[in-house]
DNA sequence: GAAAATAGTTGCATTTGTCCACTATCCGTC
DNA sequence: GACGGATAGTGGACAAATGCAACTATTTTC
C-alpha cells in the first residue's frame, strides 16, 4: 500500500524539499544543535554563549599582541560587537589591552594568567565536544569535511 | 627569515589554535556567513531572518496538514519559538491553521496561495544561494559534504 | 598639508531565543 | 470510566547578542 496522503506526524516521513540537497540549510541547522550542546559543556564557564569567545581566547592565547581587528576578521564580526566581547572578557580578567606603540590607535591583546589556565581548559573541552557531537561520523570523513570547509573558512575570514 | 615574533597583523598569519581541526569551529563560523549572505539575498521577502521560516515555508508547502510539533524538530527550536514563527507566516498570510479532527489538541498547517507562490520563489533563491556561496567546493565534494551532514541534521531532528 | 582610509567606541534599535508556567486534550491502566 | 501521566500549543518575562551608523583619533597617501 503506498504512503497515504494524510498529515504526516513523524519526522522519519518528511520530505525537506530542495533542503535536502542544500548545504547551506545543513550548516544553519547544525550550528543550533552544535552551539546549544557546546553551552551547555561550557556551563559557567566565562566563555560561553554566543560565538566568538572562545576563538578570542585561543587566539589571544596563541598570539600575544593580536589587534581586536584581525579577531573581528577572524570570529566573523564586526568592530563594534568584537569590541564589546573583549570588553566582557577584560572584565572577567581573562586578557588586557595595551595601546600598540607602533600605531597609537591600535590595541593590542594580551592573555592572563587566568585567561591562559581557562584556554587550557578549553582546549580539550572544545575538542571534544565536537569530536562527540559528531560521533557518527567517521575519521576518514570527518578529516575530510575540515579539510573543504577550512578553505571556506579561510575564504570567508580573508574577505571580510 | 624565520617569521617574527612580533604582534600579528595580517589574518594570513594567525594560527587558530586547536579550532584548526575543530570541526564545530567551521560549522559555526561558516553559518554566521553563510546567513548573513542568505539574509541579503532574501532581502524583503517576508521570509527572511533567522533560521526556519524557509524551512517552515517549504515544508508546509510540501507536507499539507503538517503540524507545529514536527516542524519543531526539523528547524531546531522549541515548539514555543516555533509558535512564534508560524505565527509570524499566517500574519503574513503564507499558511492558516487548522484544528485537526483527529487530535484537538493539536494543529494543521496549509499553505496559502500567496505563500505557495513564496515557496516557488524561495526555493530558487536558496539552491542559488548555496551553491554560490560554496561555489570554491567541487561538485564532488558538495555532494560528499551533504551526504554526511544530512546524516548529523537527520539524527539530530529525529533525537530532538 | 589635505583627503582618504583605518582602529576603536558608543548609542540605538531590533531580533531572537530560553525558561517556565498554564490550559486543553489524549492515552493507558487499574 | 476515572485518574495519572504524557503531549500540543500558548503566553509572559527576560536576557543577550548583534548589526548599523555616527563620531573621534590616527595614520597613510599623494
Amino acid at each position: 500500500m503506498p504512503p497515504t496522503k494524510v498529515p504526516p506526524t513523524s519526522v522519519k516521513d518528511i520530505d525537506i524539499d530542495v533542503l535536502e540537497d542544500t548545504l547551506s540549510f545543513y550548516i544553519r541547522s547544525i550550528n543550533l544543535a552544535v552551539s546549544r550542546d557546546l553551552d551547555e559543556k561550557l556551563e559557567g564557564l566565562d566563555v560561553a554563549r554566543g560565538t566568538g569567545k572562545i576563538t578570542t581566547l585561543l587566539l589571544v592565547d596563541g598570539n600575544p599582541g593580536i589587534r581586536p581587528s584581525i579577531i573581528a576578521k577572524l570570529i566573523i564580526k564586526d568592530r563594534s560587537a568584537t569590541g564589546r566581547l573583549i570588553d566582557q572578557m577584560e572584565e572577567h580578567e581573562l586578557l588586557f589591552r595595551e595601546t600598540s606603540a607602533d600605531d597609537s590607535r591600535a590595541q593590542e591583546l594580551y592573555i592572563t594568567e587566568k585567561g591562559h589556565e581557562l584556554a587550557e581548559r578549553v582546549r580539550g573541552i572544545v575538542t571534544r565536544q565536537s569530536r562527540e557531537f559528531f560521533s557518527d561520523i567517521s575519521d576518514e570523513e570527518h578529516k575530510l569535511l575540515i579539510d573543504i570547509l577550512r578553505r571556506t573558512y579561510r575564504r570567508i575570514a580573508a574577505q571580510s
